[in-house]
DNA sequence: AACACCATCAACCGCCGCCGT
DNA sequence: TACGGCGGCGGTTGATGGTGT
């Protein structure tokens, strides 16, 4: 949490949150409860002049975030699972550190709590097994061209093709070619979704969203591609020993398919406001 | 008990794409 | 076409609590 008081930019550069009156910093239950109430009144939205209309004493920045993190009774609170430790460690595999497209995949988790885990746990955990976290390939191998890393078996050319692209979004963000501007979402990440309309430009949005869901669950399947989105879930287990001889599809991990009676993720609703003012 | 160091994670910052005008 | 406002993103910070010495 920062000091309310400070900020780390230059003292002539003006932020929302640094506007004379405006409070900073960790939110009082009192104002959650004043933002909760005037959202389930009016609904999201009008962000920058929610504040004012809520009668809260911050910048709607500050609002979003505390909504969208927090307080939406969709948010999932506390311990990431196994079966999501996993998943993430999947997506990330495949969109680098495309944190809210990932969180899109994981019910009731959010981009920075998706992000904070990265960076706290399974990041370290992939350096400690000698691999390296932004490629998920073992440290200090020799390069392979970017749609081999991805996938090297023959048969999954497309899935080659494609996921090298993905690959390459992540890693070249600046590429046009590379990127989309998925509907309603701004910002560099945001809902672009790769490379995927060059599958077909002319799919609708929703069309586009279906085949990248397929591609996906696919790729996360180990399932040829585009040929089915119906297939239980997959789990990964990082290698003890990592080898370049051991790797699914030279991706980092052993896949180990998840029983079909596994239960899918149930957000836990409503488990109450946490990370309140400490 | 006191101190130092480390891990966690809520919150902020700066930037960018979308959209309306 | 250009511009400005807004929403949303990823990166980073720093307060707090936990653990080790």
């Amino acid at each position: 949490m920062r000091n309310p008081s400070s900020s780390s930019s230059s003292a002539a550069k003006t932020t929302c949150c640094s506007k004379v009156g405006l409070k900073r910093g960790p939110w009082t239950p009192e104002e959650d409860t004043v933002l909760v109430d005037y959202i389930n009144r009016n609904g999201e939205g009008m962000w920058r002049t929610l504040p004012k209309r809520a009668g809260l004493l911050r910048c709607g920045k500050s609002c979003r975030l505390r909504w969208m993190n927090y307080l939406r009774p969709s948010v999932k609170h506390g311990h990431i699972e196994a079966d999501e430790e996993d998943l993430i460690l999947r997506l990330h595999r495949l969109l680098g550190n495309r944190w809210s497209l990932i969180a899109g995949r994981i019910p009731g988790r959010t981009d920075n709590e998706i992000k904070n885990y990265w960076n706290a746990h399974l990041r370290k955990k992939l350096i400690r097994q000698g691999i390296d976290p932004k490629t998920h390939r073992p440290i200090n191998k020799n390069p392979v061209p970017p749609f081999q890393q991805w996938c090297p078996d023959e048969k999954h050319s497309n899935c080659a093709a494609l996921v090298g692209n993905l690959s390459y979004a992540a890693e070249d963000r600046d590429n046009p070619h590379l990127y989309v501007g998925g509907g309603g979402g701004g910002g560099h990440g945001g809902s672009e979704i790769g490379s995927i309309n060059q599958i077909d430009a002319t799919l609708a949005d929703e069309e586009v969203e279906d085949v990248f869901s397929s591609f996906l669950n696919s790729l996360m399947n180990d399932d040829s591609p585009f040929t089915s989105s119906n297939q239980p879930m997959t789990l990964l287990q990082p290698l003890p020993q990592p080898s370049p001889f051991d790797f699914d599809h030279g991706l980092g991990y052993q896949t180990v398919k998840k029983a079909a009676t596994s239960t899918p993720f149930t957000p836990k609703m409503n488990s109450g406001p946490q990370g309140i003012a400490r």
